[in-house]
Order: C-alpha cells, then structure tokens, then sequence
DNA sequence: GCAAGGTC
C-alpha cells in the first residue's frame, strides 16, 4: 500500500489551490466536513497517495469549564486562576472527527496553515486533531511556508519544508487566555454591579475588552475635544488685484492672527502701500503618485467614508465578491504584491469592460507601470479584481465596491499624474502674500480615479519685480471651530496605527461598541459616544486611565512577543501579565464608586425605573419590570434583580405562582412573527431549583449559538436546561397516570428526576440519564394520557433487555412501565416546600394503587 | 449574557 500524505490548509479554497497546484489538476475529490481532493504523486523521492483537505479557521477556542459559567455564583476575581478548556469552535461541524479520520493509514503530515502566529497555531489544533505525533514509527511532520498560493509559491514551499514553530503557536495560547479572563472578568464585574443600580442603561452588557474599550476611546477622547472646545476669534488679511481683466486674491504668508488690533496694523501697512510687488516666480513639476496595492483596512475606509458602507457590511459585500470569484481574498495586510505577480492578465480581464475597458486597452497597448512599492505583510496579496463583471450581475452594493476594487487597481498600474505647480510670491508694506496655480500635464491614474485628481488653476502672468496695483484689502473675521466627531474611517486609521485588532477583527470590534450601545453612527458614518459610552471612559480615567488606552493592547502583545520569539516561557508571561490584571483588577473593584459616581448623575436608579409587573415570592410585593435592554425585574424591598430572557415579550401567566418558590409565573413570547411562549419562574430562571442540574444533563447551553430558541426544541424557563421535565409541568398537558392530574416537579426527589401530581400527590419517576425529554402533543390512544418522548444519548440508549427507548405512552408502554414508579404520600408540598398560592393544592386526594397499572413492586426505577 | 482571533 502506497505511503499516504495528509496536507491540511487553513480553509477549503486554499486546499483546493494547493491539490490543483501539486496534482496538476488531476486528481478526485470527496465532500465533506471539508472537502477532501486525493491524487497520486511523489513526495521526498517516494510515490505516495495525497490527501488534501481544510480546517475553516481554528478549530478550537478557549473558554472556562462550566462551574465557572454561572455569574451569580463565580467571583469573577476567582477567573484569574480559573481553569481553561479547549473546545470545538464549531462542533456541529465535525473538523476534529474529520482530521482524525482522514489522517488514519498517514505517515506525514504537511500543514499549510496561513504563515502568521493564528496559522502557527492552528497548525497545533490540526496535529492535535489528527493525533499523528513526531514520535510515532516513522511518522513525520512537516510545515509548509509560502506567502501566497501561486503555483511557484506552493512548489517552493514544497521543496523547502521545515517543522512547525511551538513559540508562536504557544503565543497565541497566551493572548487567547489572557484576552478571555481579563475580558470575561472586568464584563461580568461591570455588567453586574451597574445592571444591578440603573435602569435605563440600555445595553445587554456593560463589556469590556483590551480592543474594543480602548477603540471606544478613541471616540469619546475626540468627542471630549468637541466639548472642551473653546472657539477662538481670528483675522486675516486678503488682498485682490486685477491682472489680465481677472480678480486674484491671494493668501496671506501669516494665515491669520489672532489680536484684531494687531491685523488691523497689518492691514493699515498693506493699505498704505497700495502696491504688491512680485518677489518670486517659481514653476515646479510636480507628480502624484498611483496607489499600491489595496489591502483590506484601505478598503474599509474608502468603503466608510466614500461609499457609506460601514466595516461590517463592506467585509460581506467583499466576501460575497470573493466566493463568487470576482476578487481576490479580501482580507490581507499587504498593499505590496509578489513579484511574480502576472498583472499583464489581470488586467486583460477587463479589456472588454463596458466602463473602463477603453482605459484597460490603453494600457495594454501603451504599457503599464507595477503598482507603487507596498508592504508585504507575508499574508495574501493585495485584493485584487479577478473577474470583469457589470452592475447587472452583482446588485448595487456589490457593484459600487467592485468597482472601486477595479479602479484602484486599474489605477495602480496606471502612471502617476503630473502637473505643474507655480507659486507667485508678493510683498506689499512689509508683509508676504502668494498665489499658487497647477496645469495638470497627464492625468495618469487620475482619469480612473477622478476624486483624486488635481485642479486645474489658472493665473496671469507676472513678472519678477513687476508691482501691481493693490485693488482692495480685505480683513476677513473668523472663529476657530471644534473637529468634527471622529469619522468610522479615521477610527480604522488609529486602530490600525496603535495594533488594536486585525483586519479581520476591526469591524467586528467597531460593530461591538455600536451593539453595545457606547457610540452611534451619525450622517456621514461618525461615531457619536452615548452617555453610557462617555461614562465609561471618563470612569476608567480616573479609577486607571491604562484600561482604555490602545497600550493596553501593546503590552499584551509585547509580552507574548517574547514567547515567540524563544526568549520566555509561555507559562511565567501568562502568569506575569494575569497578575499585572488581577492587580488592576482589585483596584478597579475597590474604586468602583468613583465611576459609579459619574453613573449616578447621568442614569435613573432601578427603583425609578419601570413599571409593577409581578409578586416577589420572597416578600410577596410587586416587582418592577425594566423594559429597556437588558429586560429584568428588579425586587425594591428585597433589592434583587432577576434576570429574564432577552429579545421578547414578557406577560403575567395566569397568575399563578411557583410551586417551588412562589414567585408568580411569567410568560415569554420570542420576538417575531411565529415567537414561540414559554411561561418561567423569575427565581428558577436565575437560580436552578437544585445543584447537579448540569451534571445531570451536561453543559448549560441553550441552541446552536448559545441563545436561546435556535435549535434548542423546547426549552423550559423554570430551570436553564432546554428540555428538562419542567416543560411537562408547565405545558400543562402532562396527566397524572392515576387521577388525571396535572404533574410537577418534585425537587425533593432531587438529583433524579420525579414528577409530582398536583392533584394526588403521587410521584412518577422519570427516566434517568435521559438526553432529552419532551411531550409529543400525542395522546395514548388505549388510556388517553400523555405521549412523552424519551431520548438517550447513544451510549446509554440500549436498556437491558437490549430494547432501544424512543417514543412510549406513560401508561402503556411496557419499555416505559418498568422505568415509572408510582409512590403515594410524598408531596414535597407538605415538606413546606411549596409556597404561595399552591400550597394547600397538594391534599391528599390519591386513589392508592389498587387497581393501577403500576401495581407490580419490581416494577422499580431504574437508573441508567 | 462575557474577550479576541480565525473563517463561512
């Protein structure tokens, strides 16, 4: 059997061009997680069988185990310390069962991850994943370093392989710890302590992020300049002559000045004389350069500020533009491109472009330049049209950035433009005045790119120590005038400048400070700070003005710098800089009324806020609902808030109240045309009725991104879990099999799962270790009761009698029978656990077992 | 409900 070699890339495209490249193209491919393209060929003198194949992105990311999940509970000091797991990003989409699969039979592994520290990285996951290990019999791995995906590159790459770098990778290990427990514990502090004082804050959470709070400083430190402003009066002298039949005025040498009586003088000197005189007359030729190559924070800014696109919707259009194959990947740092880059047939691609075709030919023909020198960030090549296209095919949006894509790089392989630039100089009573006119000689890439070209002005002629005759001087008043509010494009600009973010992530932390409700993006795409923003900022300068300037950021990446470079070890420099935060931390925690004084006077207490909705079970008054973001109740007397769940309405449910605490239920309608409702218990949402629940049922997450209604089936309100038994109780379709009750929980019976009848008081064991358990809506056709749905996990799915347990009636099912046990005279009302309105429901009413299905007493639960 | 970084 031929040796096997499994490539991996960063992302299918990329396997795709590498399994093109080294096949020649020929070569057969399976779908998959990722696709998977095999062929045939040689590898270090050996016929081997490739196998090339992807991640999508990493593959992992880091976050703390779920005894730390819960914020009411975890002291969020106590992250600092806290244990970090690796797990899935994505599990659905089964990347690490796909490596290890596919690297099954491999002797080497070839990683043709991205060549920065994230690639590095991912390079870990991927050997991780594929559990191939330099140690194994004969196994051998290898890293293949190329700096774009032409052919040349992947055959260099190829013959040139080395081993991958553990520092860098182990430097991204440190930023993503350091970046989750500093970020995760500053949030849930904040969010906590000013959630639980104001209620109109209007943000889901009062976030805070070594990128994203040092970008929202940005905004309010030019917002503050605005506010801070104090305009100033300033004069300037115009002088105008007549030359040639043409008025001219022209400049002052001074610009202006600020004491009136002083311009005055000035003016008076200039008036006295009545004569300019020329000193000078210089014509220089001057040229403006083509751009270089385009890469992806130029593009953001020209999208903002020219096209109105914010960063977020640009990167979509980009993306869009990219799989459809009309540019190339639009996320790069490099505004320089190889030097094997083959410009003459990317831009014979638009030789028959209905817009610049013409311009296209012309450069054919003519000949064109290379693009002005760049920076080659070692990433992609500048983004680049790979396709000629028309407005038709793409939609307007699209189309505008397209097209901006094309004419900066039409443009960049155009001439510069020249022109002429004649300066006239003037004296006149002591005083400096000029004028300057240009001719434009070429218009270069300025024909592609009208809004950068150059203005054609015109002057009369003069002559060196020709003196004109002074037709008017005029004393122009003016006031200074504040900057104006930071554009989203400037904003990008000073990310940039100061390392905060990739190009990749600078949109997202720009939309982050917009969801949160920190800035606004006004006419012309500036970011306008909230109060909540500006109270933040201001906050942290003077509790600890490091937390919001862009340093942060740099000393965060300075020190896992050294781990990359070999010169310290990973764990020292993540504890070193942990400790430097737990520090900032504490004094944070400890000074928090300085910023909470700020807070007060510009937000409503929660007392102030909202409207009576519910009774509190605790001291049975009315609760207040706080409507604006995030949704709440909040207790006056007991000075308890009470998390809801977001993005929905929320309604009294019938008034009724908890069994287990005897808060009055609620009813929660999902936002939307189809929102589903579920009714839940303020105290239960916040508070799950018993430990172990987790345990029990494994990681607390609601639907496929964590929120809740996607995916998730059913979920049940009174407890965090999607579809515990609760969702029988409050459904109210889940009978007594032996009164025709309704069945609650019985959290007495606690870590197992029992069912209470409200009428008879029996209990009902349910199914332990259950993966799901839900009501069909179906009823048992022999004994009219309740269908439920019982799932197991695969592993605990085969019951003794090697039956598999899916579906069954509570009564008649003879699977389900042995795991129902029905016992008499254990309400958990009468242990006083029951409060409110339904105590005193729970009398006996039972008609004991005689003649029940359920007599048999071997008929015994049990556990799986 | 939380960070920042990949990518879809």
């Amino acid at each position: 059997m031929a040796t096997k070699v499994l490539m991996v890339a960063e992302k299918p495209s990329i396997a795709l061009s590498i399994a093109t490249a080294v096949s020649g193209g020929r070569m057969s491919t399976r779908r998959g997680s990722t696709d998977v393209h095999e062929f045939d060929g040689q590898f270090r003198g050996h016929h081997v069988r490739y196998k090339v194949t992807s991640v999508i992105g990493h593959v992992f990311s880091l976050d703390f185990p779920s005894s730390y999940q819960n914020w009411e509970v975890t002291d969020p000091m106590d992250l600092f310390h806290a244990p970090v797991l690796k797990s899935e990003s994505n599990p659905k989409a089964h990347i690490r069962r796909h490596l290890y699969h596919e690297a099954q039979g491999c002797t080497y592994l070839v990683l043709w991850l991205d060549c920065d520290r994230e690639g590095e990285n991912i390079c870990y996951e991927v050997i991780e994943c594929t559990g191939i290990h330099e140690t194994g019999p004969g196994r051998r791995i290898y890293r293949a370093r190329f700096s774009s995906v032409t052919e040349m590159d992947i055959f260099n790459a190829m013959e040139n392989l080395v081993g991958p770098n553990k520092d860098e990778a182990l430097a991204v290990d440190a930023r993503q710890e350091i970046d989750l427990k500093v970020g995760v514990a500053f949030t849930r502090f904040q969010t906590r302590y000013f959630q639980g004082k104001y209620g109109n804050l209007d943000s889901r959470v009062i976030s805070y992020g070594p990128c994203q709070t040092p970008t929202l400083g940005f905004c309010v430190q030019r917002y503050l300049q605005i506010t801070t402003f104090k305009p100033e009066k300033f004069w300037s002298l115009s002088p105008y002559v007549i030359k040639d039949g043409y008025e001219l005025q022209l400049d002052w040498d001074r610009n202006k000045v600020f004491d009136f009586n002083v311009a005055v003088m000035f003016q008076k000197l200039v008036a006295n004389d009545g004569t300019l005189k020329v000193t000078d007359i210089s014509t220089k030729e001057e040229s403006k350069t083509r751009p270089c190559g385009l890469n992806t924070v130029n593009m953001l800014k020209v999208a903002s500020s020219a096209l109105g696109f914010g960063p977020q919707m640009a990167m979509q259009l980009a993306e869009r533009l990219y799989t459809q194959g009309f540019i190339s990947y639009p996320r790069t740092e490099s505004t320089a491109y190889p030097s094997s880059f083959d410009f003459r047939s990317a831009l014979s691609a638009h030789s028959s472009n209905p817009i610049w075709g013409n311009d296209v030919q012309i450069l054919l023909a003519d000949g064109f330049c290379k693009p002005r020198m760049g920076s080659d960030a070692g990433d992609h090549p500048p983004i680049t049209p790979m396709r000629s296209a028309t407005e038709d095919m793409l939609g307007s949006d699209a189309w505008r950035l397209y097209q901006y894509i094309c004419q900066h790089f039409i443009g960049s392989v155009s001439p510069d433009c020249k022109y002429t630039r004649t300066k006239i100089e003037f004296t006149s009573g002591g005083e400096l005045f000029y004028c300057v006119g240009q001719h434009v000689i070429s218009k270069g890439f300025t024909s592609i790119m009208p809004w950068m070209g150059v203005g054609e002005k015109n002057l009369p002629q003069f002559k060196n120590g020709e003196k004109i005759n002074i037709l008017k001087v005029d004393l122009h008043e003016g006031t200074t005038s504040p900057p104006d509010y930071l554009s989203e494009s400037e904003l990008i600009s000073l990310m940039e400048k100061n390392g905060i973010g990739t190009d990749a992530s600078i949109p997202v932390h720009i939309n982050n400070i917009c969801e949160r409700n920190y800035v606004q993006v006004n006419s012309g795409r500036r970011l306008v700070p909230t109060a909540l923003g500006t109270t933040l900022i201001r906050g942290y300068q003077c509790i600890d003005p490091d937390l919001c300037l862009p340093d942060i950021r740099s000393f965060i990446e300075q020190q896992i710098t050294l781990i990359a470079k070999g010169k310290a070890d990973h764990v020292p420099v993540v504890e070193h800089v942990l400790q430097q935060f737990m520090e900032k931390y504490s004094y944070f925690v400890k000074k928090i009324e300085n910023m909470d004084a700020l807070f007060e006077a510009q937000f409503s207490p929660l007392a102030d806020s909202g409207r009576l909705l519910s009774k509190c079970g605790k001291c049975t008054r009315y609760m207040k609902y706080i409507s604006s973001q995030p949704t709440r109740l909040y207790c006056i007397t007991c000075e308890e808030v009470y998390h809801l769940p977001q993005n929905g309405t929320i309604k009294l449910y019938k008034e009724l109240a908890c069994p287990l605490d005897g808060f009055e239920l609620l009813i929660f309608s999902m936002a939307g045309p189809d929102g589903k409702t579920f009714p839940l218990c303020p105290y239960c949402y916040n508070s799950p009725p018993f430990e172990g629940i987790d345990k029990l049922f494994g990681t607390l997450k609601l639907g496929n991104s964590g929120k809740i209604g996607k995916g998730a089936g059913m979920p049940c309100f009174l407890c965090p879990h999607p579809t515990c038994p609760h969702s029988l109780i409050t459904q109210g379709v889940c009978a007594c099999p032996e009164c025709s009750g309704t069945l609650v929980l019985d959290p007495v019976s606690a870590p197992k799962w029992r069912l209470c009848c409200n009428m008879c008081n029996c209990l009902v064991s349910l199914p332990q270790g259950a993966h799901r358990i839900s009501t069909t809506g179906k009823r048992c056709p022999e004994c009219d009761s309740t269908i439920i749905e019982v799932d197991f996990n695969k592993k605990t799915t085969v019951l003794s009698d090697g039956a598999t347990l899916h579906e069954g009636c509570i009564l008649c099912d003879e699977l389900l029978h042995s795991l129902v046990e029905v016992k008499h005279g254990s309400s958990f009302f009468r242990r006083g656990r029951g409060r409110g309105r339904n105590r005193g429901r729970g009398r006996h009413r039972g008609r004991g077992r005689g003649g029940s299905k359920h007599e048999d007493p071997k008929m015994s639960f049990r556990d799986f």
